[in-house]
DNA sequence: ACATTTGTCGACTGATTAGTCAATCTAAAA
DNA sequence: TTTTAGATTGACTAATCAGTCGACAAATGT
């Protein structure tokens, strides 16, 4: 690991464990083995890389996912599959998902301006709006849609994480949840 | 409004805009018009202003929820009733529900412990139950139906926050997600 | 071999911050 | 009227922090 991704990996530990508030760069250098103006090489400013963690989390994140679908599938399997990684990969990296939902409802999030998560978003939104124009999906209004979905992901991770089920049960309590919504948005 | 409410509004205006790493207690105490040692005397620390704020948030709301319940009412009723006033709510306090979700995914939320918080929401999940043991609501755990619950809330909030629908269409589309949620739990 | 860019270091600084404190004010009780 | 307890003030401080800078090292190109 470089040192870029350690300074990556420092800050995600210490911005989750104790607030962007809490952490000064100076800690987040030495907790990653490096000197404090090595930091500011990599990101100008703590700003900097407070945004660009964010980024960094989430194209990882949506770079599992991408790997994970299957070409040719129907509907059904395409989102299913989706929303069933997207759980897993959140419950895998629990400290990125709650760093994402920390940034998200910050006021950081406004300084977000991304090109290549755009794009992603996008083509999730083009994704539902085929599906709507197949009337496999109800014909609602895309962000709606996009926004029912995303909540459902972060309360069943939210429920999971506090639960503590075993692998079995959790597996099945995804499913039976991606069913309840999908039943919903039909 | 006395001093201490006007503490609370000013730090909640500035904790909103510039998060709780870039409003300082200075600025609260100027916006607030008190002096610096003022809000000292009634929040002994930082942390502290930032809990109490958060519980008096809570607590407002869950006052302006209980106020609207009609006894006698049957299960959908009530729920709908709840759901929709919490929305209605959320929408005409803005800042006081993104200071809430801010909150919640900060590490301050670890530091909450608040009986009175923690009765609103076991009378939550108790009427959760009931409606569970009398066979209105799916048979599924309490904190998995309370969590579904709480995300739809967020979701639409997040979705009519950036939509800007007139309040007819508003109205409209809260009354049908209650809709979906409801049938996804009965 | 040399030159140039890029990465790394850590001591340093100017500005800012949370919280203190002794003095003053207010209002109601005794 | 006098006492007393709480409210209010704002100057003050000790500590901390984001970001700088000049020196040096490593890698890369010529």
């Amino acid at each position: 690991m470089d040192k870029q991704q350690e300074i990556l990996a420092a800050a995600l530990k210490l911005f989750v464990e104790n607030g962007f508030h809490g952490t000064p760069t100076s800690k987040i250098a030495k907790e990653a083995g490096v000197a404090n103006g090595t930091l500011f090489h990599y990101y100008p400013t703590k700003d900097d890389l407070i945004v660009s963690l964010y980024i960094s989390i989430k194209l990882r994140m949506a770079t599992h996912i991408a790997e994970q679908i299957t070409d040719g599938a129907d509907y059904k399997t395409m989102f299913k599959t989706q929303f069933i990684q997207a759980l897993y990969w959140a419950m895998e990296h629990q400290a990125e998902f709650q760093y994402v939902q920390q940034f998200y409802s910050s006021p950081y999030q406004a300084m977000l301006q991304s090109a290549e998560l755009q794009q992603i978003m996008d083509k999730n939104c083009h994704d539902i709006q085929r599906a709507i124009d197949d009337k496999v999906i109800k014909d609602l209004p895309v962000d709606y849609i996009f926004t029912m979905i995303s909540s459902h992901l972060n309360g069943i991770h939210q429920y999971l994480k506090n639960a503590n089920l075993d692998e079995k049960k959790q597996n099945e309590t995804i499913a039976q949840t991606f069913g309840l919504l999908w039943d919903m948005l039909t």
